[in-house]
RNA sequence: GCCGAAGUGGCGGAACGGCAUACGCGGCGGUCUCAAACACCGCUCCACGCAAGUGGUUGAGGGUUCGAAUCCCUCCUUCGGCACCA
C-alpha cells in the first residue's frame, strides 16, 4: 500500500508553466494556424471576433471576449472546417489622441507600442489567430481604402455635406459626449461651459437603406438585437401636412409649416404647433414681443442633452412664438409655440399637437392651459366628455368625432380620408419617415482618415483624384497644449492645388468616425495587402458572408448596423456579391470591473490577466472565464473559484498520467462501489463518457461553454471515482480518457496537447497534434438504459420515485405510480381525480381533488 | 425617459411548462502529517424535528395551467444602448 499511496511524490506534477510555453512555440513553429485561404479541399468556416482597441494592455475582457471564440475556431476545425479566424486593431480614435495632448507625444507612437503589447500578450492565450492577415486601421494600406470607398460612395449620392451643431468647447474645439461633464455641461479638459456651434459635416446616407436593413432575411442573429435594430430604425408610416401660418401684425403669413404625423386622423384635434428650437422657421415667424424670450429660450435648449429632452418625465417647457397657423382642415388659428420636446432631426422637426391624443401634447397642453379636443371616441364615450389623460389607444369600434364631414368614420379609415382629401389640394401626402439618421461620419479631429476633400474657390468641393491616394496624415502633430484638431494649423496638410484648376486650395480637416474602419475590416483581413483596389472579390466571393460573428451586446445597434449599411452599399459599388456581412451573430456579455462599472484605465478598474496566468496557466484561465457563466451574460470580475478550476485540470492530468494513483483521504480508494462488477462499472465509465460527449457537442455549438464545463467536470468526478480500481487503465477507461481529452482540446489547449503527445509516446506511437484530431461520434448504443427512475407528484408535489423499465407505456407509468405506497398512503381509499403522465413519461401527477 | 437584457442558496451559477439549487467557490467535519499546507473523502437552501419526515423558498404582487424559476399582466432593482468612447 505505502508505494501507492502517494501518488504526488510518483508522478510529475501538472505544471503550466512549463506545458504552455512549449506547445506555444511548437504550433507557431508548425504554423498551425496560418490559415490557407486557397485550399478548397475542406468547406470554410469564417469565425470573426469583435477586433480590439489598443488601449495599451489585454485585459480580463479581452481574454473574456477571445478565448470562447478560440474554442470555437478549435471545435469547427476538429470538425472538418478550414477555420479563418483573424485578429486585427481598431487603431484610430479619441484615446489616442488623448494621450498624446497629455504626453506631448504623437499618437501613432502610442497607438503602435500598445499594439505590439498586445500582440505580444494575445500569444500568451494560446488564441489560434492567423497573424498573417492582421490589419491596423491606422496604417495607411488599410485608411486609404475608406477614402476610395468614400468617394465611391460620393459618386453614388451616398456621401453629402451639411450643417449641424456639435458640442463645441472654446479652447478645445468639438468635444465627444464623453468629453462634456457634471450636471451644466463643462468641458473635461478646461471646464469650460460647452456651447453647440453649426458645422459643415459629412454625412453618409444611412437612411437610403432604411427599408432594407429592416430586413433579417438569410441571417441568423438574436431576436433582441433585431428588435434593438428595428426600434432604432423606426419607420413610421403616416403623412406630411402643410399648415400656412396665418398673417399678423409683424409678419405677412403664408410660410408652410411641414409636419409628419403617424395620426391623420386626429387632424381635427391640433390646437396648437410646436417648433423644434431648431427649427428654420422660428427665427422668421417670432413676433418681436416675443423675440427675448424665445431667445433664451432655444439657448437653453440647445444645451440640453436629447436623452434629457426627451424625457417624458421631466415637466414640459416652451415658450409662445406669437404667431399662429392654420389648421388645414377647418381653417382654425392655432397658436405656434417652440418646444424642446420636439426635435430638428426627426420627421420635419415641427409637429401639429394633438392633447387629446397624445401624452407628450396633452402634458404641455395642461401646463400651458391650451384646449384639448377630443377627436376619436372608443365606444362608449361621448365626443365630448372631460379627458384626464391623453386617449391614445387603439380599440376596435372606435370613431372620429368633432372631426366634421368625417364623423362617425372608423379612425383608421378617417385618418386615410383626411389625407386624401388634403392631397387633393396640395396640403398634405401620405409619407413614410424613420427616427434612423443619416451617419455623421465627420470629426473634427487629428487621428483618424482624413476625409479625400479638397475645397476650391473656383471648382468648390472638389474629390481628391482616387490616384493621389491616401491622403496621408502629417507625421508630425502639434496640439499646443490645447485638444482641437491640430490639422487645422498644419499649412503643410491643408494647403494643396485644385486637382481641377490648380489653384491654391484648402483640404478638408475632418477626419472619419472610426465606425467607418470598423464597418468593413473582415472584408480587408481576405486581403490585407490586395493592392488593387478594398477587397479582392475573388477572395470574398470564396470566404465572405463570415460564418459567425461574436462581440459585445453594446454593439447592438451602432457597429452592427453600419456595417449592415457599408456591405449593402459596398454591394451595389460591385465591390462584393453579398446583402449581409454576418450570417451568424452571438453578442457576449461584457466583464466589469470588481466595483460593476465599466474597465477603464481612469477609473482605475482594469484587471491584469497577466498575474493569474503567471500562476495558474493560460488554460485555467480560459476555462475559469468560460466557466463563470452564460458567455451573453459577463459581470462583474472576481477571481474567486478560479483554484477550482485549477484542481479539475489537475485531477485531469491525474486521470490521464496517473490511472492507478490511489489518494488519502478516500477509504474505499482502489476499490469498486459496492454491488459493482468489473463489467458494470466498465458500463458505467462508457456511458457517462458519452453522454458527456453527447451534451458538451450540444453546448459547444450553442456557445454554451459555463455547462460545458461543468459536465466534463462531471465526467472527471466520475472517473476519480473509478481511479486506482481494476478499471482503471482498461479498454473502457482508456476511451474515456481519450474522449475526456479531445472534448477539453478546444478549450484548454495546452494541457490537453501534452496529455495526449504523452499517451501517444506511451503507446509507442509518433507525434500528432490533438488539435488536428477528428471531434469522436458518440455512441448511443452506450448510453442506452434498460431501467429508469420517475418521479411521482402528488397535486404538483414531489411525493415518490420510482423505478420502471425504460420501455414502460403510460398505463404501466399510471398503474406504478397509484401502487407506490407513499402515493397509497396520501390517497387514503380515495381515487384520484386524474393522473397525469407527462413529458412522453418523464413524471407523473397524481391529481386528487381535496387533498 | 425610451429601446434591449437580467434578477434563483453565503457567492458565481444549473434547470428552453415537469424531481429547483447541477457544476464550482466558500463553510463545516474527516483521512494523511509531529504540525501546517497540498491532496483526498463526506456534509452543506431555510424552518421545525433525535430521526423518518413535514412545511417553506427562484426580486414583489396578481393571473393561466394537473403542474410555473420558466408563459401572461402590474411594479421594483441592476446592466447595455440612446447617434463624437470603442
Amino acid at each position: 500500500m505505502t508505494e501507492t499511496t502517494d501518488s504526488r511524490t510518483r508522478v510529475e506534477r501538472y505544471d503550466p508553466t512549463v506545458v504552455e510555453p512549449r506547445w506555444q512555440a511548437r504550433w507557431a513553429e508548425l504554423g498551425m494556424h496560418d490559415t490557407d485561404l486557397h485550399d478548397t479541399s475542406r468547406p470554410k468556416y469564417y469565425l470573426l471576433t469583435m477586433y480590439p482597441y489598443p488601449s495599451g494592455d489585454l485585459h480580463i475582457g479581452h481574454w473574456y471576449i477571445v478565448t470562447p471564440s478560440d474554442a470555437l475556431a478549435r471545435f469547427r476545425r476538429m470538425h472538418g472546417f478550414n477555420v479563418f479566424f483573424p485578429i486585427g486593431f481598431d487603431a484610430f480614435g479619441l484615446p489616442a489622441e488623448n494621450a498624446a495632448i497629455k504626453s506631448g507625444g504623437h499618437p501613432f507612437t502610442w497607438t503602435m507600442a500598445n499594439i505590439e503589447n498586445m500582440r505580444r500578450q494575445f500569444r500568451t492565450m494560446g488564441a489560434t489567430f492567423s497573424w498573417q492577415h492582421e490589419v491596423v486601421t491606422a496604417d495607411p494600406s488599410y485608411y486609404r481604402w475608406n477614402q476610395w470607398l468614400f468617394l465611391r460612395f460620393m459618386e453614388m449620392g451616398l456621401a453629402y455635406r451639411q450643417r449641424s451643431a456639435v458640442d463645441w468647447c472654446p479652447n478645445d474645439g468639438t468635444l465627444a459626449r464623453e468629453q462634456v461633464v457634471g450636471p451644466d455641461r463643462r468641458c473635461w479638459r478646461c471646464g469650460e461651459l460647452v456651447e453647440k456651434r453649426d458645422l459643415d459635416q459629412w454625412y453618409l446616407k444611412t437612411t437610403a437603406y432604411a427599408d432594407e436593413l429592416l430586413s433579417f432575411e438569410g441571417i441568423d442573429w438574436p431576436e433582441p438585437i433585431k428588435v434593438q435594430q428595428t426600434n432604432w430604425i423606426g419607420r413610421s408610416e403616416g403623412a406630411e401636412i402643410g399648415f400656412e401660418t396665418a398673417p399678423s401684425d409683424h409678419h405677412p403669413g403664408g410660410e408652410t409649416i411641414r409636419v409628419f404625423t403617424t395620426r391623420p386622423d386626429t387632424l381635427f384635434g391640433a390646437t396648437f404647433m410646436v417648433l423644434a428650437p431648431e427649427h428654420q422657421l422660428v427665427d422668421v415667424l417670432t413676433a418681436p414681443d416675443r423675440r427675448a424670450e424665445v431667445d433664451a429660450y432655444v439657448d437653453q435648449a440647445r444645451r440640453r442633452t436629447e436623452i434629457d429632452r426627451l424625457s417624458t418625465e421631466r415637466e414640459k417647457t416652451g415658450v409662445a412664438i406669437g404667431a399662429d397657423a392654420i389648421n388645414p382642415v377647418n381653417g382654425e388659428r392655432i397658436p405656434v409655440f417652440v418646444a424642446d420636446y420636439v426635435l430638428a432631426g426627426y420627421g420635419t422637426g415641427a409637429i401639429m399637437a394633438v392633447p387629446a391624443h397624445d401624452e407628450r401634447d396633452f402634458a404641455f397642453a395642461t401646463q400651458f392651459g391650451l384646449p384639448i379636443r377630443r377627436v376619436v371616441a372608443a365606444p362608449g364615450t361621448g365626443a365630448d366628455d372631460d379627458m384626464t389623460d391623453a386617449y391614445v389607444a387603439h380599440t376596435e369600434g372606435e370613431r372620429l368625432v368633432n372631426s366634421g364631414r368625417f364623423d362617425g368614420m372608423p379612425a383608421d379609415e378617417g385618418g386615410r380620408a383626411i389625407v386624401e382629401w388634403l392631397a387633393g389640394q396640395g396640403k398634405a401626402e401620405p409619407k413614410v419617415t424613420y427616427r434612423l439618421r443619416d451617419w455623421l461620419i465627420s470629426r473634427q479631429r487629428y487621428w483618424g482618415t482624413p476625409i479625400p476633400v479638397i475645397y476650391c474657390e473656383r471648382d468648390g468641393i472638389v474629390p481628391v483624384p482616387y490616384e493621389d491616394l491616401p491622403v496621408r496624415l502629417p507625421e508630425t502633430v502639434d496640439y499646443r497644449g490645447r485638444g482641437d484638431n491640430p490639422l487645422q494649423g498644419d499649412d503643410a496638410f491643408l494647403t494643396v492645388a485644385c486637382p481641377i484648376c490648380g489653384e491654391p486650395a484648402r483640404r478638408e480637416t475632418d477626419t472619419m468616425d472610426t465606425f467607418v474602419d470598423s464597418s468593413w475590416y473582415w472584408y480587408r483581413y481576405l486581403s490585407p495587402d490586395f493592392d488593387d483596389g478594398p477587397v479582392d472579390r475573388a477572395m470574398t466571393d470564396v470566404w465572405t458572408p463570415v460564418d459567425q460573428y461574436t462581440g459585445g451586446a453594446e454593439h447592438a445597434v451602432m457597429h452592427l448596423l453600419y456595417s449592415r449599411f457599408w456591405t449593402k452599399a459596398m454591394r451595389d459599388a460591385g465591390l462584393i456579391g453579398e446583402d449581409e456581412p454576418f450570417k451568424r451573430l452571438f453578442n457576449q456579455g461584457q466583464i466589469l470591473g470588481a466595483d460593476g462599472e465599466r474597465m477603464s484605465k481612469s477609473r482605475g478598474n482594469v484587471e491584469d490577466p497577466d498575474q493569474l496566468v503567471r500562476r495558474y496557466g493560460a488554460d485555467t484561465v480560459r476555462l475559469f472565464l468560460m466557466f463563470m457563466g452564460p458567455w451573453d451574460q459577463g459581470g462583474p470580475w472576481s477571481p474567486t473559484g478560479i483554484g477550482g478550476i485549477h484542481r479539475f485540470l489537475n485531477r485531469v492530468w491525474a486521470l490521464a498520467l496517473d490511472p492507478h494513483g490511489r489518494e488519502h483521504g478516500d477509504a474505499d480508494a482502489g476499490r469498486l462501489p459496492t454491488g459493482e462488477s468489473q463489467a458494470d462499472a466498465a458500463a458505467t465509465i462508457r456511458a457517462a463518457a458519452h453522454r458527456t460527449l453527447r451534451d458538451v457537442t450540444e453546448d459547444y455549438e450553442g456557445f454554451r461553454f459555463n455547462t460545458m464545463i461543468a459536465k466534463l467536470m462531471e465526467l472527471s468526478n466520475t472517473m476519480y471515482r473509478y481511479r486506482g480500481t481494476p478499471l482503471a487503465g482498461d479498454t473502457e477507461w482508456d476511451e474515456a480518457i481519450r474522449l475526456l481529452l479531445l472534448m477539453l482540446a478546444p478549450a484548454a489547449p495546452h494541457i490537453t496537447e501534452e496529455l495526449w503527445s504523452r499517451r501517444a509516446e506511451t503507446a509507442g506511437q509518433p507525434w500528432t497534434s490533438i488539435h488536428g484530431e477528428s471531434w469522436p461520434e458518440v455512441d448511443t448504443a452506450a448510453i442506452a438504459v434498460s431501467v429508469r427512475e420517475v418521479p411521482v407528484q402528488v397535486n404538483g408535489k414531489l411525493r415518490d420515485k420510482i423505478t420502471v423499465p425504460a420501455d414502460a407505456t403510460d398505463d404501466q407509468l399510471n398503474a406504478a405510480a397509484l401502487a407506490s405506497p407513499k402515493v397509497a398512503a396520501i390517497l387514503a381509499g380515495r381515487s384520484p381525480e386524474r393522473v397525469v403522465v407527462a413529458g412522453g413519461g418523464k413524471l407523473i401527477n397524481v391529481v386528487i381533488r381535496d387533498a
